[in-house]
DNA sequence: TTTGATTGATTGTTTATGAATGTTTTTGAT
DNA sequence: ATCAAAAACATTCATAAACAATCAATCAAA
């Protein structure tokens, strides 16, 4: 048996299991004992798996469940940045709209105090609302697990009852062509109504999302100013559509 | 049984019954006393457990980080017995309201794999019913920080939307003559008016609500079933308005 | 044939475990 | 409140299992 397969193996094993013991590993793979161990050793150095004394497990048995609050999200602090601006915007007696996503969720410990309304269909917002004492609705609705976001027709028949001040909103491509772009259509959906529903409309995007396009348009450029930290080419063609306020992190 | 396994499996007990001795723990894993003790130590160390003597519980409702469902409550077996029972109702296809509130909660792992849609006002249950793959609507409205419940002339709207086989109600009263009790007008509002939605009703109540008046009323006994673990006196009386079952942990 | 890499066996070392020890804490009776 | 018994505890120690390190054998490519 070649190596990699035998690693894949290995790797497999684990997974299924959660956790495998050598002896296992050794009659599943049919090699030695000593040629499990520098396997172990290589897929631990890959971050693949975990060691631990009599095999191997899976590598975040113990931290079971990261509420999106805690997770790793990717350029955190760029998002800090533009959710910090972001919460500048909001002014005492304002009705807010937050979308669900990982950017607008870093706007919540900047709102703290702050004597306003906050609509989300982001159900991890929720608890960081809470801690910063932010008056909150949510929206109701289909509980989109995966995500952890409120959708469905529901939804946008609660939504329409709101009107609000201002909504910040997330995208998971923007292009001067296409606009705002997500892969979701029920979240598409979601978006499109809060931004008919609000006086000033701002969309919250790191570089990443920048020039890409994502399944489903849900707007112009011309209907929403820009949050962002981008700096790269043609921003002077995103600039004739729209409004963009860039950050530095 | 290799380590991590082993203590996976003391996390999830200990979760489940928010508390654990060790000799159930010893028995659970087939390891020995010290063993546990010393898995214990490494999973206070990792603040995933409380050690208490004669074993271990969850951690102190003191950090706040802890969502609802993993908050030490009081006659926590009691309450998992009546949940079951109730959760037993539960048959496919069924529309089902839960109700917030630390009773109904324990419903939720019972309800797993069945294929029902269930609507709440309870946030902290939404996390548990993502876990236990049940299809979620979150009722829409005012969200209530102190208690984690959504509320609201807004919510009652949304609410009225559905309709309900059953709905699983908690109490914080229930006597012969002034029927069901609650502390909160916004929480009682929304058990009345789920209560005119749904076809069978059921108020899970331990034996401590029983013969309490809360500051509310807002249903009489014999508008709902009770399912319960009372077995005290005035029993007759009850019985005499409205249908009863009795579990026993 | 030589070289380099991979493997499996062997070595002494380290680690996890469970039993045994005496100590502390809880409990219940006075 | 006080004391004695029981339960739970921390600590220690021996042992068996798992380990890292080493080395010779094997195999493929140069």
């Amino acid at each position: 048996m070649l190596t990699p397969e035998r690693q894949q193996l290995i790797i497999k094993t684990v997974k299924n299991d959660h956790t495998a013991k050598i002896k296992q590993l050794v009659e599943v793979t049919g090699a030695s004992e000593s040629t499990i161990r520098r396997d172990l050793d290589q897929l631990e150095e890959q971050g693949l798996l975990r060691r631990v004394h009599g095999g191997a497990s899976i590598r975040n048995p113990a931290s079971e469940e990261l509420s999106m609050g805690e997770k790793i999200t990717k350029y955190h602090k760029e998002k800090q940045a533009i959710a910090k601006f972001a919460a500048s915007l909001v002014k005492d007696g304002d009705c807010i709209f937050i979308d669900a996503g990982s950017t607008t969720y870093e706007m919540i410990p900047f709102l703290k105090g702050k004597n306003i309304m906050v609509v989300t269909n982001g159900l991890s917002h929720l608890d960081a609302l809470n801690e910063n004492k932010v008056m909150t609705y949510v929206l109701g609705g289909l509980v989109k697990h995966q995500t952890g976001a409120v959708v469905g027709p529901g939804a946008i028949k609660n939504l329409q009852q709101y009107r609000f001040d201002q909504c910040f909103i997330g995208a998971n491509g923007v292009t001067v062509e296409d606009g705002f772009t997500t892969p979701d259509p029920e979240e598409a959906a979601i978006k499109q109504t809060t931004l008919n529903l609000s006086r000033k409309r701002y969309i919250l995007v790191d570089h990443s999302k920048f020039n890409e396009v994502a399944f489903l348009r849900f707007s112009d450029l011309s209907e929403a100013e820009i949050i962002t930290n981008y700096q790269g080419k043609s921003m002077d063609d995103y600039l004739k559509k729209t409004n963009i306020k860039v950050v530095t992190t």
